[in-house]
DNA sequence: CTAGGGTTAAGC
DNA sequence: GCTTAACCCTAG
């Protein structure tokens, strides 16, 4: 099936009712265009909203999609969010920040909330001010930040926070905004279509003609050619493509969508015809951002989490990191069962992959969008940007070794827990060449990761800000982005740029 | 946790 | 073989 065609389906299926998990596993078994268009990311970070909503469940991976949103809109032309979005971004930063309030245990003296104020607001609502997001940085928003910052240092303020109903609140203003955006994305363009070859079979039915399923295949076909599809393929001369305006209303429509200018260039618009890419850059940034915070698992695999946090602290995961080797090259890979046995020709495919899961909207282990939780521990940890157990970071006490693809173990039966985890095939293992440390242990180097300019800038941005020294701070500032780096790593890079 | 020296490996 | 960037080790 054409990748274009399954983006079609995807948006199609996205907009409707259907459970999650049947919408994130077709997320991952269609082939998509490379790059997804940007039609289809709006749709699916829509579609995580949504989903957060119906859990209800709002997290910094909900403000995460909303700024992701915006950084859509934008490159589609938008002047500036609408009133909604931003409305909906300052109650679900309160909302995460507050949560901390409500949710302290007696032995909290309130260091997560702070922790949280200094994240969220000095950081990353300061880091939105001075970005081209600005736009997301609304009175209301300013006025939030003022009211965070007073509450840690005047327990009255934090009482009253913890008073109102933020949560409420920012559910409310996120259910807004989707009533909003969805209006404005229109119907999805299978149903557009549809409509459109209703509309011509009945008229051609008039006209005298038979009103066969051939003939409705004809009209489709048709259309198609008109609208561009079919002639690009087939090759029709452009007169033929275009005999019609009729139809051309859906490219008018989805520029109309995005507020976007039909004048203006086309890169990064969402024009449903041409799912014409972001800039480079833009699209960097939406990789890097949703890569760490999405949940890419399969919703029925169950019990994923503690799965993972075993690989990531496996360097058996992590020594082929980034070569695209590993049969469990990263989350990503994890992500789609069918890549965990792929061979380095297949890096094509891991790549593609590791887009995919950064579009899934289902949280991991998330298989039927549980209402209930509220913002709760896991909110709490992603609220708090806590640093899971990096991929790339070593264990000492593990052993390296290389995947054996030839033998398989049955799982361990001494895990505490092996009755209810979900058991990983177990190759044979093969020591590959490493430095011996000692009898037992060998030690492999990372692999080595060259410094992306979003994370150079990144860090250059923070030292300016926090100065030298802080690296850990300055890790936890930003820890989508250096999500791969160690303090040490942010150290050394920094002495390296100063040596230039 | 950080600083600073050491090691590794890629590129020339 | 040299340079450099990325990564590692360890004292304080």
């Amino acid at each position: 099936m054409h990748p274009r065609v399954t983006s079609w389906i995807l948006e199609f299926v996205l907009r409707q009712p259907v459970d999650d998990w049947v919408a994130n596993g077709l997320l991952f078994a269609l082939p998509l265009p490379s790059p997804v268009p940007p039609r289809l990311k709006k749709t699916l970070l829509l579609r995580r909203l949504s989903s957060d909503l119906s859990r209800p469940c709002l997290s910094g991976r909900t403000l995460l999609s909303l700024e992701l949103i915006e950084e859509l809109d934008r490159s589609a032309g938008a002047d500036a969010p609408s009133d909604s979005l931003a409305a909906a971004y300052a109650a679900v930063a309160v909302e995460c920040t507050a949560c901390f309030l409500r949710e302290r245990s007696d032995d909290d003296h309130g260091e997560d909330f702070f922790d949280a104020v200094n994240r969220i607001w000095n950081c990353r609502v300061a880091d939105l001010e001075r970005s081209e997001a600005a736009g997301l940085v609304s009175p209301a928003l300013g006025e939030a930040r003022r009211e965070m910052e007073e509450a840690v240092v005047n327990p009255i303020v934090r009482v009253g926070l913890m008073g109102r109903d933020t949560k409420k609140a920012a559910l409310d203003a996120v259910r807004v905004y989707l009533d909003e955006a969805d209006k404005e994305m229109g119907p999805p363009y299978l149903e557009r279509m549809a409509k459109a070859v209703g509309e011509e079979w009945r008229r051609s039915s008039r006209t005298g003609r038979d009103g066969s399923v051939v003939e409705l295949y004809e009209i489709l076909l048709n259309l198609l050619a008109i609208q561009g599809e079919h002639g690009r393929r087939e090759g029709l001369p452009d007169g033929d493509r275009a005999k019609t305006s009729r139809f051309l209303e859906f490219d008018k429509h989805e520029e109309s969508v995005l507020g976007r200018d039909k004048d203006a260039p086309e890169q990064g618009g969402c024009s449903s015809d041409e799912f014409v890419h972001l800039p480079a850059a833009a699209a960097e940034v939406i990789k890097m951002k949703i890569l760490s915070r999405s949940g890419v698992l399969p919703a029925n695999l169950d019990n994923m989490e503690d799965n993972q946090d075993q690989m990531g602290s496996n360097p058996v995961f992590s020594v082929n990191e980034g070569t695209g080797k590993g049969p469990y090259n990263d989350h990503d890979a994890m992500a789609h069962p069918s890549l965990m046995n792929q061979g380095p020709s297949d890096l094509e495919h891991v790549e593609e992959n590791r887009e995919r899961a950064s579009l899934s909207f289902v949280d991991k282990g998330t298989k039927d969008g549980n209402p209930g939780t509220s913002t709760s521990t896991r909110d709490k940890k992603d609220c708090a940007g806590a640093p899971k157990p990096s991929l790339v970071d070593r264990n000492r006490t593990a052993r390296t070794f290389e995947w054996d693809e030839d033998s398989i173990e049955s799982p361990s039966e001494n895990s505490p827990n092996s009755s209810n985890k979900l058991h990983f095939r177990s190759p044979k293992r093969r020591e590959i060449s490493l430095p011996l440390e000692d009898n037992k242990t060998f030690i492999k180097r990372r692999t080595k990761r060259k410094w992306s300019s979003l994370e150079e800038e990144t860090l250059k941005k923070a030292v300016e800000r926090h100065g030298v020294g802080n690296w850990k701070f300055i890790k936890s500032c930003h820890p989508e982005i250096l999500k791969d780096r160690t303090e040490v790593d942010l150290k050394d890079k920094w002495r390296n740029m100063i040596r230039q």
